[in-house]
DNA sequence: TTGAAAGCGCTACCAT
DNA sequence: ATGGTAGCGCTTTCAA
């Protein structure tokens, strides 16, 4: 017996079709549609699969079969906690449904988006998951090219690639700081690390409420990235200008933990003194104390629906969801660290 | 001119080759590796690769390389802020060398573990990078079969399947309960999560402290996946059942922030009342409210010792480490949540 | 139901 | 420096 000619040396398809005594192709498909296979040769390629402990190549598998199986994700942050949800909720779908997802940082950076999209075609993905809907035009241009489901996420979009799947981030600020000058406050100030579009846009809506109430927009932001330490500096530097303020709009739930944990520093008591509102509904904020006002966007639905929408784009009849823009909306959560102004 | 023989009509190697007026293999090299190439020619298969706008097929190069570019990743979380670090390390280090990182959950369960190794295998990454020791017989020796770099971080072990790379989870464990202990608390209670082997380390380490300083050990524990509404959960459960404790060991910082704003709730003091060490050192920890003691691990740093032992062995010469086994440490970070018995 | 032949798009090897 | 040839390991015809 010769020995096997592939240098490498793994075990390949043929190694077991020659153990199992058939041809190649009865073996490939006794793996992927082994009803169209015999019992007896099925047995016997099942046996040999598991005495040689063979593993398909997926590589060759894809090539030949132009079907890649692969799921490419570009998300701007790995270490922020939405974005941890959102990735658990594709994991959750693709994988058991046999696919591979590819997830690739862009650091809240155009530049290093359109990089990431670039490369991430290069593998020939199924499809694409986009956090945001603004990519650059070169980043547009390939996307639409590779002629492949592309789904932005996050924010909505009157003109998306193909599908969005998001919630209204200006709208969303504006109810956040609505709901401070609901309470009566008039002194509200808003602090933020807006790296991205989206926080741009809750900022937004946090000055169309001010307009609203004719109230002085009072801001305090950093390029840097956010961390909860950021809240309490933020704040810091925003009380030295406006020492009146008594309502606090953040851009995200770790600054506004920051924010608080700087007012116990300094006796300042929430929301008695200064009614403190975030933003996301982390998970921490339900529980903190006081418990975080916010608003819940749903980062894993968003994410699942998503998939779903891909799953069936994909293996379906290939055809698309009816609608191409979904709003998922978001949900004021009103806790205990918002309150009267008195 | 006859139409391009492969039917999906995407534009390959050889139809730059063909506008280029070289051959294919010229092509292939002048983006491998240009220098081998003439200026001339380089010139005309660039400005075609433009004009085609071609985008290699990295399946079809790894196929004939026999060199995937992929780094195989496992994880057994995805939302814990200890991970989120973890992978971006990966990353920083992987993607500008060129490889893709393919991360599969294991969702801190062998079964999901073992799987999740099997299908990583699949994709033939060149390495894997595992958090933990404990992986099952099976998944050990299909990694050791495969015969790629395999790196165990986290924690340290005796046997490591290829290079071991972490810390003593039990001294730490040990570290953290004697800082409680040598503050002259007696009545030290411990709170976990422990779904996976290093939380039970720690715990380890926390009873052979209680064992040294003849003190009952105080547990309260459960199979939920970890939150921070669970450490104000169990601290309960905690006091419940022992109202005398004066220090508290928190398996994680989440678990530890969960504790200090149940006390806040309850009007127990931290640290006069009650001392709260917690693990890992997340952001949040520093700037919290009081700052909660904690011990430091090197998360980031470790990630990245993995991949770049990983990318020294791949495209080195192949050679390994000294040492298979590489102790990182910890570091004790005493802050304001733990004082001095009264 | 089974198998032989012909690629998928690229790179390694060996000539020139 | 350049190109021809022969695969990589699998799947997709199409014929038996």
């Amino acid at each position: 017996m010769a020995l096997p000619r592939n240098k490498s040396r793994r075990v390949t398809l043929d190694d077991v079709a020659t153990r199992a005594r058939v041809s190649a192709v009865t073996a490939s498909r006794v793996l992927r549609k082994p009803e169209m296979v015999s019992a007896d040769l099925r047995a016997r390629v099942d046996s040999a699969v598991r005495e040689l402990a063979y593993i398909p190549n997926q590589l060759a598998s894809a090539l030949a079969s132009n079907h890649t199986g692969r799921i490419g994700v570009i998300v701007p942050s790995l270490t922020n906690g939405v974005f941890g949800d959102y990735l658990r909720a594709l994991h959750d779908v693709f994988i058991p449904a046999g696919f591979q997802v590819l997830v690739l940082n862009s650091h809240y950076l155009a530049g290093r988006e359109e990089k990431a999209i670039a490369t991430m075609l290069g593998q020939f993905p199924e499809a694409m998951i986009l956090a945001g809907v603004d990519q650059t035009p070169q980043a547009r241009k390939s996307l639409l090219q590779a002629g492949i489901p592309v789904v932005q996420t996050m924010e909505m979009t009157d003109n998306p690639i193909d599908i969005n799947i998001g919630l209204s981030q200006r709208e969303a600020g504006y109810v956040a700081a609505r709901h401070l000058f609901d309470l009566g406050h008039r002194h509200v100030g808003q602090i933020s690390a807006p790296h991205d579009a989206r926080s741009r846009q809750r900022l937004e809506g946090y000055l169309q409420a001010c307009a609203e109430f004719q109230a002085t927009p009072m801001l305090a932001s950093t390029e840097e990235p956010c961390t909860v330490l950021l809240g309490g500096e933020l704040l810091t530097e925003l009380l030295t200008r406006w020492p009146k303020v008594t309502g606090l709009f953040c851009g995200n739930d770790n600054l506004a933990l920051g924010a608080m944990f700087e007012c116990q520093r300094r006796g300042i008591r929430v929301p008695q003194d200064l009614s403190i509102m975030g933003f996301n509904d982390l998970e921490v904020s339900a529980c903190a104390c006081p418990s975080i006002s916010t608003i819940a966007v749903p980062r894993y639905e968003m994410a699942r629906r998503a998939a779903e929408i891909i799953l069936e784009i994909t293996r379906g009849t290939g055809k698309r969801p009816k609608q191409r823009r979904i709003d998922l909306g978001f949900k004021l959560i009103a806790r205990d660290s918002t309150g009267r102004a008195s």
